[in-house]
DNA sequence: GATACTTCGTGTGCTAAATACACTTTCAAA
DNA sequence: TTTGAAAGTGTATTTAGCACACGAAGTATC
């Protein structure tokens, strides 16, 4: 926000799009997955199908946040999901690769038209997760997000960056528990851990760190179902 | 980035515009430092003065990182500046405060166009620093971090944010000595972190921590012309 | 050249946290 | 009752954090 010198030449620039995109986490108990949307084209038209982390352009009189909140609530009806923005994405061709730009000219005004976006990360509970029904043009599904295929855009590195700052954030904020259903024991907690920062933990010492937090409460309830001794279960807080 | 419904409508918003802004860092050996453009207004209208945090329009064909380094540039002529994305600022109404907006129309072709910013803070060695000569219309000048004016649109929360991530950043990263000269003493480089982080260290402990972490090298050289003891210098690295 | 002044630079003991490591317990199923 | 499978727990060792005080190396002054 600066003038340049002394006269009052007025500055401009084209302006851009700007847009949100949602790298949505979810825990299945075995592996960390992310949502992906695959888009239908139109079906004269034989492009190959596109993939896509969730996003959408921002609305005129809405705040990144809202933004962000507003397209996770179109792919699903959970409330109060964990949302944190993490990194500005903007370089001015992001948007230009060849099969980038016959995908947008099917649903774009202007499609060759610079878009900046602005990267999310969300943790859902994929217990608790249901799709909302013809929502969204395409269909989403979920896949390993240690095995992501190639995405429009940038978003093979959105996903990348998104995955390095949730690693940060665990450590330092304990949020894992977002990605789990309500009540869950310390060993599903330790796993989702091992998986999203891809090393084996010490389970003593997990335990003893995350009881030392304090950010999880024991409660009075065992495990049932399983076919070994049953685990206590812990909530959030 | 993504499709709504099966429909063709092309969708579109109105784009905004998009601005960095720098938060740059000084440390004097004393105080942490902002530094500030304090804008000279037309002196037809008698308007206050408003103080900013240097910032641009991104440009057409200009990738963020490549604006903030212009911003930067124009001024200082130093080269190389540690430079960091932190945050993007996106409220609907960070520039349509009253005063926000008169200032605006005395260089903006759409004053009330909705603008976001992506903040950036960078970290500069005030002993080298010498502003360029009318690089800006504005003067530029050095105030407290923690006693920073009230500043234009929302660059008092830009400020407060910055701060907030370089304090997670030293700690973290230990790029501290990027504030300080080339050659700089243990104890300064302690002080630099107790400014930073607002709070007291211990001498052996500090020293041990940064030996350990090898981010600084000793020089066979000492300090010259104190009134005590001279300290060994270090460079980073 | 002795003294005063100022910051530099260092070592140790104590406490707290991190790590490594293995066996018994509890339940369901066969 | 035996088997299987994960749950749950304690201790010893190592490493990091922290509090603490004094001699050393320069400059300035008298």
């Amino acid at each position: 926000m600066s003038k340049k010198n002394g006269e009052s030449t007025p500055k401009n620039t084209l302006g851009m799009d700007v847009s949100v995109d949602c790298v949505v986490f979810g825990f299945d108990n075995d592996t960390l997955k992310v949502l992906l949307i695959e888009q239908k084209q139109p079906d004269t038209i034989h492009l190959k199908t596109q993939k896509a982390v969730p996003g959408d352009l921002v609305l005129d009189n809405e705040s990144l946040d809202e933004a962000a909140k507003r397209i996770l609530q179109e792919l699903t009806s959970l409330k109060g999901i964990y949302l944190k923005q993490f990194h500005a994405f903007g370089d001015p061709n992001r948007v230009r690769g060849l099969k980038d730009q016959q995908w947008l000219r099917t649903f774009r005004v202007n499609p060759e038209r610079r878009v900046l976006t602005i990267g999310y990360y969300s943790l859902v509970k994929l217990s608790e997760f249901k799709p909302k029904a013809a929502s969204f043009a395409g269909h989403t599904y979920w896949v390993d997000v240690y095995n992501i295929p190639s995405l429009a855009f940038d978003h093979n590195e959105i996903v990348h960056k998104a995955l390095l700052m949730l690693r940060h954030e665990l450590m330092a904020d304990h949020i894992g528990f977002e990605l789990l259903p309500e009540k869950f024991t310390l060993s599903q907690l330790q796993k989702l851990y091992e998986i999203i920062l891809d090393k084996k933990l010490d389970k003593r010492n997990f335990r003893k760190n995350i009881l030392r937090t304090e950010t999880v409460t024991a409660l009075e309830e065992k495990q049932q179902g399983v076919l070994h001794k049953p685990a206590q279960l812990f909530t959030k807080k």
